[in-house]
DNA sequence: TTGAAAGCGCTACCAG
DNA sequence: CTGGTAGCGCTTTCAA
């Protein structure tokens, strides 16, 4: 491979500085026509391949890219329906602003930091649960800005979430006008270790997942406000993937005869909670109520169409996006759900 | 914001020089252990933020990151699941290695080849259709590694494609085993240019997509074993949306109720086809048999399950990823696939 | 093992 | 509108 052409090169021979060269390639309207297609030719002639972009990176400080980090999740960000619609929506959003989208992908929380301290990004965002995580505090230490979905890191100079809390208040109460009395709670994660199946009081109190804990005290404040205390609730925490919560929901009809509503803190979940009744001969709705928690189009074409509380993902990602690529910072956007009603969660007929 | 700490203060501070002090963050080997410390304390000291990314991507020539296009489908690559898996084969991949991936995002080609000028990525993986395309033009201006998935392209250094010919024509002889004799398929779009609808020879000819032209003469080649030649089949051309293939599929099952099996290019468009069957009330498998192709997840729960040729695409974009990550280069990889039979497909039952 | 210094290639500034 | 030039912050020789 021959030595790089460079634009000191491409200058000369077009007979000019460097400056002009420059300029004739970003800021083409600074140099006369005429210049400018000398300059051109040459740069073809000599079979100049433009700017080099980490040069001008580093000149500029600019890196025309946004990271995004998914430390929950990092292999399995590409398999959450949620997650890929958080990326639309912040797809969508560069396009507009003509950045790219720098995804920091690693094996592990110690690869991941290593991910975060090579990315040339001009700012990052966060989706995640929990604030208390070495990757996010990786992100501060570059004082580097930082967005956070879904969780209220201090430091951020923005954040993006739901209102949680309403929003399964609204579930739940849904579900209560639909006749269910027996309650169980799929929940999602708890805390960043594994811990799967029943919940008891201990584990409920050391939920360190933001939409966990503020679900959860919306689910309670509905049924309490129905005569409903917590503990008479069967709690179960569930692994996002709907075979493993159509597992666990099938265990718990088993254990739990008197099951008729289930609160699932997302529709993935929610999948399963169907999969799980139906192979435990139960009819949904009339045996069974189940709301899910995102509105994510598969639960379009379960059987029965479940229903669910909606949220707009892509425009969460994109609001987020959208943050992060203005100047200034400090809000908190809270964004609404609601009540999208189908098949799983009719009031029973006769 | 105060001026920015670099190395040289902090090796000023600790006694040592610049070199050292570079040493001791990226290669702490060679710096013995209490000099190192003694670095450290002063980075801490003056609030050092660690080497700076982009100055040193120019000084190295590293990027560290993978690009990722997808020429074709630049907003919707995040709602087809195939593009998904792939994104999850190619993130497998680079997690391995330690870099990231870089999604390069645009709202029109014009602005696409900016985010490829503007990417500072070490290669670059196109997932696209056809070869003629101003974007790939603009990687190949640059003179960056170029790894093509699904098509070929001259001048790339590596390609992962499937044997899409004999994928089709088994998918056809399957059909035609299941008992159908009167076939439509549903194609991908054949050129750049949306063109939906009924496509005639000339359209057919006009293709200038490599997976349609080859699905295309898959199919042809067993249905003409059979007897069947190209003139009797129903050709429609299809965006890759399940909402409007059920669309086209309801309207040719109106005009065409002769049909009694689909050969479509992609389970998205399957999934329509089932829809569309439905909606005209055609019985799945037995007045109609329905194969797709892909092997996506939402196969598993249509009604009725879809057949597919199943396709590793996870596998796909992982090995597209280790190519380009590689330093060698100049190979192809043709991938298999296989019937995977669900619902769809089976023998008419009395 | 450490120090000194040479650039990586570009853009932005300031002067003309 | 154009030219000259400083310097973005780092890594990597080469010599000591």
């Amino acid at each position: 491979m021959a030595k790089r052409v460079k634009l000191l090169d491409v200058a000369k021979a077009a007979g000019v500085s460097q400056g002009t060269a420059s300029n004739a390639f970003g800021k083409p309207d600074l140099v006369r026509p005429e210049v400018r297609e000398r300059i051109f030719e040459a740069a073809k002639e000599l079979g100049y391949r433009g700017p080099h972009v980490m040069a001008r990176m580093l000149r500029t400080g600019k890196a025309g890219a946004l990271g995004v980090v998914f430390p929950d999740n990092l292999e399995y960000a590409f398999s959450d329906p949620v997650a890929i619609e958080l990326l639309r929506g912040i797809g969508r959003e560069c396009a507009r602003h003509g950045v790219n989208v720098m995804i920091i992908s690693a094996e592990n929380p110690k690869q991941a930091i290593a991910a975060v301290n090579n990315a040339a990004v001009d700012a990052f965002l966060v989706h995640c649960y929990s604030d208390n995580n070495d990757i996010i505090a990786a992100i501060q230490r570059r004082n580097q800005r930082l967005i956070s979905i879904d969780t209220d890191i201090s430091g951020a100079v923005g954040t993006v979430v739901l209102d949680d809390f309403n929003a399964a208040k609204n579930a739940a109460r849904h579900l209560l006008d639909c006749g269910a009395k027996n309650f169980a709670i799929l929940s999602l994660q708890a805390t960043e270790h594994d811990h799967f199946g029943p919940m008891n009081p201990n584990r409920l109190g050391a939920a360190s997942h933001r939409v966990v804990r503020e679900r959860m005290a919306g689910y309670h404040a509905a049924l309490k406000d129905a005569g409903i205390s917590a503990d008479d609730i069967v709690h179960i925490e569930c692994d996002n993937q709907s075979a493993h919560s159509a597992k666990m929901t099938a265990e718990m009809l088993a254990s739990h005869p008197e099951i008729d509503g289930i609160l699932a803190m997302s529709d993935v979940i929610a999948i399963g909670a169907l999969d799980g009744a139906r192979a435990t001969g139960r009819a949904v709705p009339n045996d069974l109520k189940v709301i899910g928690f995102d509105g994510i189009a598969a639960g379009e074409r379960t059987d029965p169409p479940l229903s669910t509380m909606y949220q707009d993902t892509v425009e969460k990602g994109r609001l987020a996006a959208e943050m992060a690529l203005s100047e200034d910072g400090g809000r908190t956007i809270t964004l609404e759900t609601r009540l999208l009603l189908r098949g799983s969660s009719q009031l029973s007929s006769a």
